[in-house]
DNA sequence: CATGATTGTTTCATCTAGTGAAACACTATT
DNA sequence: AATAGTGTTTCACTAGATGAAACAATCATG
């Protein structure tokens, strides 16, 4: 049979699965593309490179979340930036979470008691995201923002989470691997596992360093009524205004908020001690 | 000429302005859709009635927008809502934006001398998104999040930053409509356009109860190199915390952060009296 | 318990509409 | 003036998005 026209496979671009719209696919990933390009923005050539699509189809597709405003067009240097309608949908997505409406008062006190600026954070595979913050005056650096990304494995709520997660979850964090981000970072996943076993006796999970090299922490675990892990709140500071006993003292504090919130969202069988 | 074969005009779907790549415009208004949806999500088939399309067409474009992410399909009620997407970035958007780092400090300095809550918002057309929000512990309420979208004709923003744009988008504005948020709204649009004069002259905006009924504020223009007022700073709160003297004083005093700011934003000509 | 209504998922033939090459336009750079 | 590097438009082709219809699964209701 030498008459293969179109033999046609194993050229699958950039994000093709073969299931799925292929057209919206490659436009989400120009999405991506433009939100880590950082605030330069980038041209129609340097993006149809980076996402190997040809030019014309960037172009099109690009037009489209231009005047959806999802991207906007720098008008000097014609370069694409993400637009306001990411704003408004994460604007939605945060009206729309009753968590944090619930959260926020128990926050606010925690922040004006520890005089520490308090994170409301989720778990999504293996990082964690903020969305909500409550900044204390006193804090002199503002390093995290409400949507931003860290490591789960190197972040005080993030091994809270873990350690009251699955298993599974825990064991597919190891293996994307334990970035060190500092020198404190735990990355033996044998070691890794027992701070996550501590977590869930004390109740808190301690952070001393191990994701920014100045900044400690501690975060309790938030649960919904079926008893999973669906958020936590942490305390975080620099390092010589929240010395270990410190935090263990606020950890407690912080049990018995994150238990206040867990029964708002339907938590029942508590036994907070 | 009789055979006319695709007449094929008039049908066009939800969001076909003809130009473009269909299934994306589609997917994106999907994504509003469910955005506007509140909290509880929507099933596959009220979403394709929302959006006038064929349940298997939704049924895979969502499928598409759930593996990336930006949709999240509840796994009980197998409605669709928001995804962590949206977070991610708008977060890039924020943390892209020079202009939010620069007029943070000014915005916490502001906070703490009026001891109200401080803004710092954008306009998109008829309304206004706020960027940052600096909460003054005394505020009782919190009534505004980032991201948030306001009407421009009724906030003491989106005057200032009408008040200094090209007067066509300012008419605009009111050929769109000046809706009547409150009873103090001003819905005429020559007294409009003589507020937006007194504005000018006076170099800031005073909102006495024009979007809701018990917020009063006051906001400056900031402007970019080329002197187009990029953004505004406002000040708002509680009637009885903001009288009209008290909000003069500040628009003087917002005059001088905001020219500060809009120096760092590259502008010069500027005469800040 | 059967029946029917409602919602979600998969399959498949049809032909729309997304694609990419090439031509075009425009601006810097040499 | 020539060349390289951009962004934009056109157009023929067919990959691939589409929607009808079948299938599955769940929930009311008589």
């Amino acid at each position: 049979m030498p008459n293969i026209k179109n033999v046609n496979q194993g050229h699958r671009s950039t994000c093709d699965d073969g299931k799925g719209v292929r057209s919206l696919q490659r436009a989400l990933s120009l999405l991506w593309l433009v939100a880590h390009e950082g605030s330069d923005g980038l041209g129609l050539l340097a993006l149809s490179r980076l996402a190997k699509l040809h030019k014309t189809t960037v172009y099109r597709l690009a037009s489209v979340l231009v005047t959806e405003g999802f991207l906007i067009r720098d008008p000097v240097t014609d370069c694409y930036r993400l637009g306001l309608a990411v704003l408004d949908l994460s604007s939605s997505y945060l009206g729309n979470l009753t968590l944090r409406q619930e959260a926020l008062p128990y926050l606010s006190d925690l922040m004006k008691e520890a005089d520490e600026t308090v994170h409301l954070g989720v778990r999504d595979g293996n990082s964690v995201i903020y969305i909500e913050k409550v900044r204390a005056p006193a804090s002199v650096i503002a390093h995290t923002r409400v949507g931003q990304r860290e490591g789960a494995h190197a972040t005080a709520i993030g091994k809270v989470l873990l350690a009251f997660s699955d298993p599974a979850d825990v064991e597919e964090v190891i293996a994307a691997g334990l970035d060190a981000m500092t020198k404190h970072t735990v990355t033996d996943p044998v070691q890794f596992r027992s701070v996550l076993e501590a977590v869930r006796r004390d109740g808190y999970a301690i952070n001393i360093g191990e994701n920014h090299e100045h900044i400690n922490a501690v975060a309790a675990p938030i649960f919904d009524h079926t008893g999973k892990p669906i958020a936590g709140i942490v305390v975080s500071g620099l390092v010589q205004r929240l010395p270990l006993t410190r935090l263990r003292e606020l950890g407690e504090r912080m049990k018995t908020a994150a238990f206040a919130i867990s029964r708002h969202m339907g938590y029942t069988r508590g036994d907070h001690t």
